[in-house]
DNA sequence: TATGAATGAGAATTCATTCAT
DNA sequence: CATGAATGAATTCTCATTCAT
């Protein structure tokens, strides 16, 4: 995204406004055709052509495929980690936290099949610090036992993009983010009770966003 | 006659040797070559350098990239995944099998960082059939417990990619493929001292593969 | 926002433009070297260096050398032959009509020595209609006498191929193109009157065609 | 063609009629492709393929695919225009050699549509003595009365082109020839009882050449 | 700022030719 | 001589980038 203007007087607001609606287009394109093609194959002119607009608009907004692929990253993910984190707010305990919260992402994606393909395959895994941090919570209040904390995160972390996968081609049942949920809790030796009630907690409204068209 | 006979079969078997080496070369090139870049990234230069032929070489063996990924694929993984399923030939119990494979596994991917980046990027899921059977036996004989076998196949998988990437990047202890496997049981429930059992178990000899140059 | 919409159909204008200028340095340049080269030794780079734009400007324009064959082939006989058809509108007699279309179409010939080479190399027989319509009128009403239309056809178009090539080579005589049409007029046993009233009809006018540079 | 060696001895002898053969077998299977793609479009693999050699071989008979055209060429009409001019010998009038001439040669033409795909694509012109020959005799002695000699030679050769490329397609009925053979008579202006006589003239019978496969 | 034609570097692909067996 | 794998120059084709409007 080219640097913005600091200052911005009235007569610049308009065009503001229209860059920041080509801006939107051209990154909403963007998830749909990282989301079908990952984030290696496509060319400019696959975004070019899917948010129809002209190739030179393209470059009055991003230098390269990169610099998109960090902006929908950013733009795509952040509203989402923000209102979970933000909707989980007055949980104390690390369990239920780390369970609503998956439960929460999961049912995120169960929404959105395009966000949850986008993320599967495009994610290089940033943005992540809420379920790490709840996971360490959870291991210096001995709540979870684990042979080691990296493979504990790689184990969420994988579990967690291959579940976005599988439910982004539309093959999960509604029920499977809470499964892998339970399966995330089990693998740490959370307690019985603590799980059932991550579970039993009947999730919190998340804000929808934006919906990609 | 016969001798005619007996000269062509012997250029032609001498033809078949030599091609079949070239093939061999481009295939263990490509190994790292995907390794390093990803399975998008690279392109048919990069291979013809890192295997020291000429590009039209190249075209006599492979008609395109995805072809020559194919083939590194089914090269790179059909023998270690044969070698680890032989080796674990006599273990009966399901529980043991599961965690002593994905310990073989994972010290295949200590043994060979190469290989282990290749997998971790590159493996589009294919020849699994070995812990997924293990995983429905053991589920069948209530050896595990889970809220779903999707979920838990798509926990430990992604899981085990994850642990793969860590392992090739060199970040990983010794005993990280052991934690794994053991996280992975815990997720399935499985009985406290089968898991022991299958952490105690002494690794059986894996033949060492021709190693990547 | 008719503003806006002038301006967009300003600049699309303008890109029109300029798009169909360079296709027409294409097609014209592709006019010669065809006429050179015939109509498959030319490599595309022939055609680029030809019209002196860019590897990649070809192909915004066209997708293969075969089509630019085609295209060129439309560009360069359509205008000939609908300007020879309209000199002749007030001609009736099928026999003076084809005489003198005969007479017209290697007149063009000697004037633009390379659009001759090209119809005799290139042309794969496409907006004939003109002859042959004057052929088979001149048939149905008896003015010529021949054994088979299509041997009839065959002798007048592969004649007339011929000949272009020779007055494409400078290799012909002006009074050439007369003795051609002479002579098929003969093989078609018209009327020797006929033949004469054709052969001292004065040509008509045929407006000139942009010049091949 | 590589030069023969001078010397042949009995050691030699079976090599070379293997070479021979092998020799006949490009030879042949270049008739066939030069007949369907002509002269140009054809790569060395398509010969190689046709002829059921290994690429090498080629080379160690011709040096490129224009020597193996000029190979084809002659080795394709030379036979069929001796034998032409033999089966003619006795024939004194040049219209009737002339009429006579072309009617075998279509003739030929009918019995192998490859033979005439091959000379109507490729004929460069060379080893028509023959036909033009007879046109001297018959202008020098009065049998002919055309406008222009260069032009009656296009003529004939051109329509004599079009009608192969007919024949060839197997679009032309069995008189097809002789009308073509009449029409080409007419064009030269011979007198109408000498046009009657070629036609009635029975063909002689022209020995069969090694037919194409 | 939006447009899209032109550009040319670079990647993919073909194919004539060589050469060890 | 016959074979066919290997070669690399020539060619085709793609695509990121520029720029005049």
């Amino acid at each position: 995204m080219k640097a913005a203007r600091a200052k911005v007087d009235h007569r610049t607001r308009v065009g503001r406004q229209r860059s920041a609606r080509t801006e939107g287009r051209i990154i909403e394109a963007a998830l749909r055709v990282f989301a079908e093609r990952g984030p290696d194959a496509p060319v400019i002119d696959d975004f070019v052509r899917a948010a129809g607009v002209a190739r030179g608009t393209f470059y009055n907004h991003f230098e390269s495929v990169e610099e998109l692929l960090h902006a929908t990253s950013a733009w795509t993910t952040r509203h989402v980690l923000e209102r979970i984190a933000q909707a989980m707010d007055d949980i104390e305990s690390p369990t239920v936290r780390l369970g609503v919260g998956l439960r929460l992402f999961f049912a995120q994606a169960q929404r959105d099949p395009v966000w949850s393909r986008f993320v599967a395959r495009v994610w290089k895994v940033g943005g992540l610090e809420l379920p790490v941090h709840d996971l360490e919570v959870g291991l210096r209040l001995g709540h979870f036992r684990v042979p080691g904390r990296d493979a504990a995160r790689d184990l969420l972390l994988g579990g967690a993009r291959e579940a976005l996968r599988r439910i982004g081609e539309g093959q999960a049942p509604p029920s499977f983010g809470d499964q892998m949920a339970e399966l995330c809790l089990q693998a740490l030796r959370a307690d019985q009770r603590r799980i059932v009630a991550a579970l039993a907690q009947s999730l919190p409204d998340v804000p929808e966003r934006t919906r990609t068209r």
